[in-house]
RNA sequence: CGCGGGGUGGAGCAGCCUGGUAGCUCGCAAGGCUCAUAACCUUGAGGUCGUCCGUUCAAAUCGGACCCCCGCAACCA
């Protein structure tokens, strides 16, 4: 549509790497951009959310190796099982890209074949101590003894011819560029992060093609079919690729200016360096927003794959159900930094939070509604109220709406939830300051329907608002609250009790 | 002199930028209530805010020195 204003919003997950399955990590980033996405359209803007799969490179070879598959056989087994942990997660992506599809390999060729245009590409020699049986490159340090860290069998050095985008002809573009927009990385211990590093290291540049002869599954170069692209290269372009670069200019303008990238901490220079630099280098506008969150830990260790101490977000689904793991994930660590994983954190978390607070809000309010009023819902007369818990209590939920939005804008998830709870925590005070079971003796029939419906208003509010976080949690609660009567059903979260 | 993060009641954290009665969640203790999932509500105990020095009328908060803890090959969110 010409002169179209309508707010757009663009978020996207990392593509993630798929020489493993997909453990708490990857739920993390998916499940923040899932409650921003679906905040977002509840306030209905046009929310593109993106996620997919990176699936090139040395390291998917080898692990297809091992399976005894071929890469493309691997990779075919693997993306299902992260389509079903997202569907699982009731995950809402628009699209899931993979860069082995054709729209993707073809973005990435026609990228690449611009950056030659404008000679930014230039063919060099690679040097480095190679692993011939391991297949893998490695720094001089790493291989310090000449020894594969690996394998510990003697590396060589090798040279090979490839192409290299030389990051530092942009270096001084985005280190103004990071200046002139304070909000471009986040949170701002990442952006000093990376202006430091910008300001007092020149950048090396970046060797982009890996020869076909000792790695073939890659895209090609469009310019030299005798080398494939380097795996980073390849993936930032997902990104683009999935708006329609480079033909659909309509859906790319429409949705790029509004770009909200989520990422972890390990992957900022990638993002915050390299993408940028690329865009630039074409003539195009980087991204708005990098935000890079932290890392989940396991008791004292960080998480990884290679150290097997990955938590399984399935098995803790199958255990606990969705929302509860949806809500940990947010509520309990800020989403900028590291925290850690526990089996504990998560029931305290759930009993707490869950169970006692919302949970038993809900059940007793509904309780209430049948004995006081057979299951009918008073309607909601503001007028009329006395406690001044009560007009407090809706003057909270005439603010919530925006400050979950503030709190969401700023990807500050605990602010949002803690509005909410706040609301619930009056609530669940409002009860024992009314004493209903006193207005019913006393048959006080007018505070009690008061009572009842401002419960049942903050309530559905409650409910509006948790979508986002619980989309499951939220049908359930308004699934219980007709129009004008109750339909009362098990409690939400039944306490867990361990030891 | 490598870099970064951190040291606040029993646990986990906020506050520090923009100095001025130390706050939150959990746990603990006592009480209340009965609509409710032994849930809910109230009150309380518990901290010389890592150490020392300095600036100031006033410092968890600013400056300096020091001590201790965590992370820092690659892959990873």
């Amino acid at each position: 549509m010409p002169g179209e204003t309508m707010d757009s919003f663009y978020v996207t997950t990392p593509i993630y790497y798929v020489n493993g399955l997909p453990h708490i990590g990857h739920s993390y980033t998916t499940i923040a951009a899932d409650v921003l996405s679906r905040h977002k359209r509840k306030l209905g803007w046009d929310v593109f959310f993106l996620t997919g799969t990176d699936e090139h490179g040395q390291k998917v070879v080898r692990a297809a190796q091992e399976k005894n598959m071929t890469p493309q056989e691997f990779v075919d087994g693997i993306i299902p099982r992260f389509r079903e942990a997202w569907k699982k997660l009731e995950i809402s992506y628009d699209d899931f890209i993979r860069t082995t599809e054709p729209r993707h390999i073809r973005a990435v060729q026609n990228f690449l074949q611009e950056l030659q245009d404008k000679g930014e590409l230039s063919l060099g020699e690679y040097e480095g101590l190679y692993c011939v049986p391991c297949e893998v490159f490695w720094t001089d340090k790493q291989a310090e003894s000449g020894l594969c860290p690996d394998c510990r069998r003697p590396v060589e050095r090798i040279k090979e011819t490839n192409y290299f985008f030389k990051l530092s002809r942009h270096q001084e573009w985005l280190i103004s560029h990071i200046a002139k927009h304070p909000d471009f990385i986040q949170p701002e211990s990442r952006r000093n992060e990376v202006l430091a590093f910008l300001k007092e290291n020149t950048l090396t540049d970046l060797c982009i093609s890996r020869p076909k002869t000792r790695l073939s599954w890659g895209i090609p170069l469009p310019f030299s079919p005798a080398h494939v692209t380097y795996v980073w290269f390849d993936a930032l372009i997902n990104y683009i690729a999935a708006l329609g670069y480079p033909g659909e200019k309509e859906r790319f303008e429409k949705f790029w200016p509004s770009s909200l990238h989520l990422i972890g901490k390990d992957i900022l220079r990638q993002h915050a360096v390299i993408w940028p630099i690329m865009l630039h280098a074409v003539g195009m506008e980087p991204p708005k927003r990098i935000y890079a969150h932290g890392w989940w830990q396991v008791g004292q260790e960080k998480m990884s794959k290679s150290r097997g101490n990955v938590v399984d977000p399935l098995a803790l689904i199958d255990e606990f159900g969705i929302d509860i793991y949806r809500y940990f994930l947010l509520r309990d660590v800020p989403f900028g930094l590291d925290g850690v994983f526990s089996r504990a954190s998560l029931i305290q978390r759930f009993n707490g939070d869950l169970a006692n607070d919302l949970g038993n809000l809900v059940f007793r309010t509904l309780t209430m509604a049948e004995k006081y009023f057979d299951g009918r819902v008073p309607a909601l007369q503001k007028e009329r109220l006395k406690s001044p818990l009560a007009s407090e209590i809706l003057l909270k939920l005439d603010k919530l709406p925006a400050l979950v939005d503030a709190g969401l804008e700023r990807l500050d998830f605990i602010a949002a939830l803690e509005g909410i709870w706040s609301v619930i925590g009056n609530c669940n005070k409002y009860v024992e300051e009314t004493k209903p079971w006193n207005l019913k003796k006393e048959g006080r029939q007018e505070d009690l329907e008061d009572f009842l419906a401002v419960l049942i208003t903050a309530i559905r509010c409650v409910a509006g608002e948790l979508e986002p976080f619980m989309p499951q949690t939220a049908q359930k609660i308004l699934s219980q609250i007709k129009d004008d009567h109750v339909v009362k059903g098990d409690p939400l979260f039944p306490r867990i009790e361990e030891e």
